[in-house]
DNA sequence: GTCTATATTCTGATAGAC
DNA sequence: GTCTATCAGAATATAGAC
């Protein structure tokens, strides 16, 4: 709609998006945003109305990039296991840890309903697919029948979530592959005919 | 070794763990703290060298205080998935999450050896009590023969971790407890002769 | 639209009195 | 040991020139 190459807009979000990823709302400041952007002060307050207008903004397109990336996945036509193992085992910058779950580490954006926002929406996307793949593959007798769809998703995403911090702590790729294949084992595991199945 | 009531020096510890719960590393001064643990300023800075070594000291006091909670609970002459169980029922206070995951969240934390230690120290404490638990009840027949431990404590620490960040982004215990319910539930499902079990 | 001052408040730390 | 200045620099935002 703008009159083309609205480009320090677009630097000041796509930079904005980094910095939030690495430092969270209360470690990024505009002048931090600037220096990335490499646009002036000026041009921030003219396109923003401040610093979380231009946060929000940024949450906004880490979390649609976000759920563009697992939509994708579970779009496959695959079996429910693939799927979520696809999912699990998707490349990931781990050391880096999650662009959208990060950002709920700061008392400042889970207080603010709007900054909160895009990250349970970005939950509730992943809980959604990841819910209706177990729920599938229980019903053609991929996992165990006695698991529930809701709780089985959560633990899975928490599995991410979680194994982001162990790696973090390491500093080490290592608890977070671990945490993801354990995940996968026991889902595996659960299946009703479990020891006849082979490795997909 | 002090002559007693070192009131200030405590007092500042244990308002710095609070805030450091609660905000982080970049989102705790020593303004807030001071505030909050009603001493002065010089007081600070007589007892340690500035915010980073306070900061190292509640570390510490936080991971010794975590440490010694799940060294209780895994101390319990009961079954291996009775004490894991109690690990992952255990009270906690969802929506302000781990007092000690919390800082690996943090930049300035995982970038320096010395403030990132009393993080690793924690979780590689847990997970030798969680990954010793499962070898048992492996052992036992409790789970699956075919859990790796080291891969399902990876599991099961990264549900708890990854738990409070569903949560938080919810605003509700809910997602943290579905999480933690569908661990335990795979856990179960896995036991060869699951069908058999009755809950403990 | 973008730039360069400028203002105000907060941060992290020091100095020196008591 | 604790207190009250005080300080240099950064964070967040505004003003006004171009």
């Amino acid at each position: 709609m703008a009159p083309q190459h609205d480009d320090a807009r677009e630097r000041l979000i796509e930079g904005t998006c980094e910095l939030l990823w690495d430092r969270g709302y209360v470690g990024v400041s505009p002048a931090a945003i600037l220096r990335r952007s490499g646009v002036g002060q000026g041009s921030m307050y003219h396109h923003f109305k401040g610093k979380s207008d231009l946060v929000l903004e940024a949450e906004r397109r880490s979390a649609a990039l976000m759920q563009e990336e697992f939509t994708a996945i579970f779009a496959a036509d695959t079996t429910a296991f693939a799927r979520i193992s696809a999912y699990l085992l998707r490349e990931r910058e781990v050391l880096r840890g999650c662009r959208v779950g990060r950002l709920v580490a700061d008392p400042d954006v889970v207080v603010d309903d709007q900054l909160r926002e895009p990250v349970r929406e970005t939950f509730a996307l992943l809980h959604r697919f990841l819910a209706e793949a177990i729920e599938e593959g229980r019903a053609a007798g991929e996992f165990a029948a006695s698991l529930d769809a809701d709780e089985t998703a959560d633990t899975l995403a928490a599995v991410i979530q979680g194994g982001y911090a162990l790696s973090r702590a390491e500093q080490s790729v290592a608890p977070y592959e671990r945490a993801v294949r354990g995940a996968l084992a026991l889902l595996r595991a659960s299946a009703p005919e479990s020891s006849a199945r082979t490795d997909h």
